[in-house]
DNA sequence: AAAAAAT
């Protein structure tokens, strides 16, 4: 199969070439011809499967100006409406159009909030084709009169199910009754739970449903693995497996957005370069952190469930959760991060006795039980306990210096306790893809070009560290 | 129980 045999334009394919895509993906080739179509679709898939350009590139197709058609009007009324339920995703889908456009006559722009409206107004005024949004700062644009959504041709509900999530609906049906009723209707999102059903019923026509993967399953050529330990003891781990893994770049999810302006603060001092994404960053702060991260310029984004669906990161090698998600259907999507299209990658859970009951959860949703795993050598730097109610003042807390002493050190009683904690002898060591970084994939779909491309060496690097077990 | 999104 070819992106030719689907029928698309020169210049998409111009462009798809550009980027270096041959194959296209399971979504793309069942969605493309639908969409080309002109029918409505329904289709459950993650980003990482190549779903993004499965809407793009017919997209782009269909309102390409045709060659025999008359001249453009002066005026260029939105004929396209892609809604994403967070502003990362926006400007990721609106990066992605732009990229398989190059070659054609077709603007796009993208609305969010958190940024000064002038600049977006402005370029609505310009005139575009395509909006990519989120429904808060459209909506805004609708009462200030500075949107006409009345000519829109095609409507693109994207992450439908996190946008169901996020109480998103009574905004998407307000929108929706501004567009024609005659149109295009897609929907996306991750699974078919029976909201999204009526929700799709509601909105589309006869849809064709695509179905790629099962929901609720766990991408293939990702390895997952849980790391018991104490709450307490996380933070330590966690620099411990990134320094000795080593990790060279992960997303750390955590809880609460505290939890990841705190572990970050905690990463720096410890010199490992790391940057926080969630809601209460300023909008620049968090396309610095995203940019700094896709760049390489710093290693460790501590992120909470803001990043865990849509962020699609090339060649991401490592997720951890640092806390498992209250929702185990997070947990699937948060370590649908890596291993995404096609390349391997590996997932860590640093799992304490008081998350067994979310363990529990993630693995019984999942239907397999995750592998655990412990960390040879970590108890040398582990941190002294502390006896019960004597916490220390305050201003010591995340001293790291003072938080840990060489085992030698310690009370013989510790000591015991910890080698009951962790075995000295080392436990069979989890089979690891056969690398991370295969260059064996089937296809590698159009999935926009930022990326972090210098980790192809973690094979290596894994390899040391997870032997193959018998 | 937490997070995201308009100001």
């Amino acid at each position: 199969m070819t992106f030719e045999s689907l029928g698309l334009s020169p210049e998409i394919l111009r462009a798809i070439t550009d980027e270096g895509y041959t194959t296209p993906t399971p979504v793309q080739v069942q969605a493309i011809p639908l969409v080309l179509a002109g029918q409505d679709v329904q289709a459950a898939a993650q980003t990482g499967t190549g779903k993004t350009a499965g809407f793009t590139l017919p997209i782009l197709h269909r309102l390409q100006p045709m060659a025999s058609s008359s001249p453009s009007p002066a005026r260029h009324p939105i004929r396209c409406l892609v809604l994403t339920p967070t502003r990362e995703l926006a400007a990721q889908v609106q990066e992605s159009v732009k990229t398989y456009g190059r070659h054609l006559a077709l603007r796009s722009t993208v609305i969010y909030g958190g940024v000064a409206m002038p600049p977006q107004v402005k370029a609505l005024q310009a005139g575009v084709e395509i909006v990519v949004a989120t429904p808060g700062r459209l909506l805004d644009h609708v009462q200030q009169k500075t949107i006409n959504l009345s000519q829109v041709e095609i409507l693109v509900l994207d992450e439908a199910d996190r946008m169901l999530d996020m109480g998103f609906i009574p905004d998407i049906r307000k929108i929706i009754a501004l567009l024609p009723e005659r149109r295009q209707n897609l929907l996306f999102s991750a699974t078919f739970s029976e909201d999204i059903k009526k929700l799709s019923q509601g909105i589309l026509n006869n849809p064709a449903t695509v179905e790629v993967a099962r929901s609720n399953t766990t991408a293939e050529g990702i390895t997952q693995l849980i790391y018991p330990v104490e709450a307490e003891r996380k933070r330590a781990l966690l620099t411990h497996l990134i320094r000795t893994l080593p990790i060279p770049q992960a997303i750390v999810f955590t809880r609460t957005k505290h939890g990841a302006n705190r572990l970050c603060a905690q990463l720096e001092k410890e010199q490992i370069p790391a940057a926080a994404i969630h809601s209460d960053k300023t909008q620049s702060h968090r396309m610095r952190s995203l940019e700094q991260f896709k760049a390489g310029e710093v290693s460790i984004l501590v992120a909470t469930d803001i990043a865990a669906r849509g962020l699609d990161i090339d060649q991401l090698p490592f997720v951890i959760n640092f806390e498992l998600p209250h929702v185990p259907e997070d947990y699937v999507h948060r370590i649908g991060r890596t291993g995404r299209a096609g390349s391997e990658g590996c997932a860590i859970s640093l799992v304490s006795p008081e998350e067994s009951r979310e363990r529990q959860a993630i693995e019984s949703l999942i239907k397999q039980t995750i592998r655990e795993e412990v960390s040879v050598n970590f108890e040398v730097v582990e941190p002294v306990q502390r006896p019960e109610g004597r916490r220390p003042p305050r201003e010591a807390e995340g001293r790291s210096r003072t938080d840990r002493r060489p085992v030698a050190r310690q009370s013989e009683v510790e000591a015991v306790e910890q080698v009951v904690r962790e075995p000295k002898v080392p436990r069979p060591v989890p089979e690891v893809p056969r690398s991370v970084y295969s260059h064996h994939h089937f296809s590698r779909p159009p999935l926009g070009s930022s990326g972090i491309k210098k980790h192809r060496e973690i094979p290596a690097l894994l390899g040391g560290l997870l032997k193959k077990t018998p």
